[in-house]
RNA sequence: GCCGAAGUGGCGGAACGGCAGACGCGCCGCACUCAAAAUGCGGUGGGCAUUGCCCGUGUGGGUUCGAAUCCCACCUUCGGCACCA
């Protein structure tokens, strides 16, 4: 029996059962079996609560968050086990680093997709929720992730939406939620409404059916109040740029000017636009209004009113596929005309379906020398365009195409001939503001999140509607308000919940004056039960009066790394931004941004495309579990590609990975009696790869970091000299993240006390990186002619005398003269020849 | 159209101013075996060839002693947004 010792340089001195290391007998199978060896360790962990941790005495608490899983019937698909096993691994590591890592999972129950898949099968939601969850928690664990099981919620759980309600109520007290008519997106399939974030190129996002437009009166989240915040903090979190950039353009804010045009009589009343290019007002040439336009309908002179209505109508009803995606212009005259304020000339005042509707004011001013949409629009109406920017003061040649190049000089613009376009913005939107036809302005792209859903499978919305009071909150105490258990849960596509038919809800008593009243019977959108899952999490479930405790918020939030999809850029993660901000401004959380470090994982594609359940090439990771285990299917999904880019699923690689787990496993069987510590000659090989690994696993470059360890095994595989039990040791400890179960197992046979998980990360020496010989490349010409072997820090004097002296060198000098030589220590020499 | 990411062997990918193709798959050869599988060892970008040489990182230019890497233009693929004035 023999002692091992602390081995100080591997930063494991600090480590209260490295000292207890002990070389014994090796209990070791023979041969690598994952099926026997994992469920036993998965067991063993759970039983020591290896992944729980005290919330409460946590010392360096370290947040590591995965997105909220949808529970779907065809279970954890290779998709989702990719993007745990990253986040695991990272979870893993920080531990390992010392950190309390609290790394929750639960599942994201509620929703259209549940509802869905429900109604599809005939089986309720609720049934259905509970087998799916059993299912994924089985696939969970049997995963190998570091999971604190003890935290795990369930958003259907009425003592989760309890708090979802009240986070609704938070809102709607403080006027962030609110009830307006409007046009809104009709999934007809799925027989709801849809925020504008769920519909995907005018289609559902859920069931991808062409998404109707319906005038209803919905709830909404007042997240335009928030757009300017929601933008401006962007530059400083540390998040995938990827994704920070998607919500700039989804927020879309725009500045310009909004300009008010006069109509000349027997038309009254003003039309104001919205422009971002206030410099081309001496440009404009026509105002266009969308179809729906309140003037629209009513400036049309006699003769020109049928066909404005008539085109009005045909608008209305255009094809629902069409609507977002670009067609030819159209539009037709009104006959009625707009005072230009400048020019005082008379514009004509089209209708057109190409002007938006919701977008600023509902008109534009027509510019079209400097607008394409306004150019094709003025080609196909034989309308009149005018040149106003240029790319010079004498280029004035006709125009082929809209002149949209902001780097010119204005002309034909009266006073403001030769100015800028910049410098034109500002002097026309001051004249604006001084002769009171306009001001600066700002617009978005962002709308209200529309809320409310006519389903059954969700939160009901806690308010109630009295005759006399008006539209009242449920009170906090009387949350929550329960999903009432029933058999009709098919929507019925009339525009109304599945719960309006339920009299025994919809009626109620009102809170205030306790007379009759209504409930609302729509549910809210899954989106908000995601929106704080995080901040539940800690406190769960001990906390029962609280949504969460503000201790456990002040020691483990902003979460510290958040790995997920991209897919949520625009949806979870922008929402999520915006609850939070509006509980820090209504003094419910001590933070505005919730995520300190957000990374998006790849995609992983199948056979090139996306996997999903209609394509029917879903992959389930339970073949993978049975035929290779867990670890090989971890380390497998990490070799396929970049953790951040994803990669096509194919099973060719498996082998490899499956192989180079043996080889591990036998490298450390076959050890027979190894010397205790690594031999001085290969100490530098060991800190190496301890360097390179942390590194690449610090990057969430797992791929590489794999490929390190593939390249030390075959090191020590095929080194002649013994292989040490400190190589071992370390070489395990470096699997660990990745290959839990078998970094365990291989752990025990080296006499390591349980668990290889609670043991400190290796460090490295860098002084000891440093080699004792170098070779140096030698270049002619920028070509490599030969290699030279010197001892490190050779000077330039040195490395230039013995490559001169290389016959290889000569040949290529040919004897040319040497012009000059480029010298990088130890790394290179070029030799560059005087012609 | 706009925004973003990416184009490297037969394949997944590595290197991200300094030896292109790490690592793995596949393939070829050898060993072990009666044989096969498994395992181990060796080879494997293309071309010419006797040491060696030439070509090669989507295309075309540029910067540099030196470019897969930086800059400009273009092409292609994937993802997102899309008549947002």
């Amino acid at each position: 029996m023999t002692w091992i010792d602390p081995g100080s340089w591997l930063g494991l001195e600090s480590s209260p059962y490295y000292k207890c290391l002990v070389w014994r007998d090796f209990a070791i199978d023979a041969t690598y079996r994952p099926r026997e060896v994992e469920p036993r360790w998965q067991a063993r962990w759970q039983d020591a609560g290896i992944g729980e941790v005290d919330l409460g005495a946590a010392k360096r608490p370290y947040y590591n968050l995965m997105m909220f899983p949808y529970p779907s019937a065809e279970g954890l698909h290779v998709g989702n086990v990719f993007a745990f096993t990253g986040a695991d691994i990272h979870g893993r590591l920080r531990a390992m680093q010392g950190y309390d890592v609290f790394e929750p999972i639960g599942f994201d129950a509620f929703g259209i997709h549940s509802e869905n898949t429900a109604i599809k099968q005939g089986i309720h939601p609720k049934a259905l929720v509970a087998a799916n969850t059993q299912n994924f928690r089985r696939q969970l664990r049997r995963m190998g992730g570091r999971f604190s099981w003890s935290h795990t919620l369930d958003s259907t759980d009425p003592a989760y939406y309890r708090w979802t309600q009240w986070i609704f109520l938070k809102l709607f007290e403080a006027g962030l939620a609110y009830r307006k008519q409007a046009p809104v997106n009709w999934c007809p399939s799925c027989r709801t409404v849809l925020a504008d974030e769920q519909v995907i190129s005018g289609h559902c996002e859920r069931c991808d059916s062409v998404v109707e437009q319906r005038n209803l009166e919905q709830w909404f989240f007042r997240i335009t109040a928030y757009a300017d915040r929601l933008l401006d903090h962007l530059p400083d979190l540390d998040w995938s740029e990827l994704i920070k950039t998607a919500q700039a353009n989804w927020i879309g804010r725009s500045t310009g000017a909004s300009l008010t045009f006069s109509l000349i009589a027997p038309a009254s009343g003003e039309i104001e636009v919205f422009t971002t290019r206030p410099d081309t007002l001496y440009g404009a040439t026509f105002l266009a209004l969308a179809p729906s336009h309140p003037l629209a309908a009513a400036i049309p002179t006699a003769e020109f009113r049928p066909k404005v209505a008539a085109y009005i109508e045909q608008a209305a009803k255009a094809d629902p596929a069409e609507i977002g995606t670009e067609r030819a212009k159209t539009g037709v005259l009104t006959g009625a005309f707009a005072r230009h304020p400048l020019t005082k000339e008379a514009l004509p005042i089209l209708v057109a379906d190409y002007v938006l509707a919701g977008y600023g004011s509902g008109a534009v001013m027509g510019v079209p020398g400097h607008d394409q949409r306004d150019f094709d629009f003025a080609q196909a109406l034989g309308l009149n365009i005018q040149r106003v920017v240029a790319a010079s003061a004498d280029d004035i040649g006709p125009l082929h195409e809209a002149f949209t190049d902001e780097s010119g000089v204005l002309v034909n613009s009266g006073p403001y001939d030769g100015l800028s376009v910049a410098a034109a913005k500002a002097a026309i939107t001051a004249r604006a503001e001084h002769d009171g036809f306009g001001a600066a302005k700002t617009t978005l792209h962002l709308r209200d999140w529309l809320i409310s859903r006519q389903r059954y499978w969700g939160p009901p919305i806690p308010v109630v509607y009295c005759d006399a009071c008006g539209t009242v909150g449920v009170p906090e105490e009387e949350l929550p308000v329960l999903l009432p258990e029933t058999e009709d849960y098919v929507p019925q596509g009339t525009g109304a919940s599945p719960l309006a038919s339920i009299p025994g809800f919809v009626n109620t008593a009102c809170p205030r004056c306790h007379g009759p009243a209504r409930r609302e019977t729509d549910v809210s959108d899954n989106f908000l039960c995601s929106s704080w899952y995080f901040l539940r999490y800690p406190s769960h479930p001990e906390v029962t009066d609280r949504p969460y405790d503000p201790e456990l918020i002040d020691k483990w939030l902003p979460v510290d790394s958040y790995i997920g999809g991209r897919e949520h850029a625009v949806l979870h993660l922008l929402y999520t931004r915006f609850i939070c901000m509006a509980l820090f401004d209504l003094g419910l959380l001590p933070f505005e941004e919730p995520f300190r470090r957000f990374r998006a994982h790849g995609t992983i594609t199948f056979q090139g495309g996306k996997m999903s359940k209609s394509r029917g090439n879903v992959v389930t990771p339970d073949d993978l579990f049975d035929r290779y285990g867990a670890d090989t299917t971890r380390l497998y999904l990490m070799f396929l590609g970049p953790y951040q880019e994803g990669g096509d699923y194919s099973e060719r690689n498996i082998e490899g990975i499956w192989r180079f787990l043996q080889r591990v496993h036998r490298l450390v069987k076959d050890a027979k009696s190894p010397p205790k510590t690594c031999a001085s000659a290969h100490l530098a090989d060991l800190h190496r790869v301890v360097k390179r690994v942390t590194e690449d696993l610090e990057a969430l470059k797992y791929n590489t970091a794999i490929a390190g360890l593939m390249e030390y095994n075959n090191l020590l595989r095929q080194r002649t000299d013994p292989v040490s039990h400190q190589e071992l040791a370390t070489f395990t400890l470096l699997l660990a993240p990745l290959a839990p179960h078998l970094a365990e197992e291989l752990w025990q046979a080296l006499g390591g006390a349980f668990s290889v998980h609670s043991q400190p990360f290796p460090s490295y020496d860098p002084s000891l990186l440093i080699e004792d010989t170098a070779t140096v490349v030698v270049q002619v010409d920028g070509r490599v002619r030969a290699r030279l072997t010197v001892s490190a820090g050779t000077a330039e004097a040195e490395v230039r005398r013995q490559a001169l002296a290389l016959d290889s060198v000569q040949r290529h000098l040919d004897g040319a003269e040497v012009e000059r030589l480029v010298f990088v220590p130890d790394r290179l020499v070029n030799i560059v020849r005087k012609i």
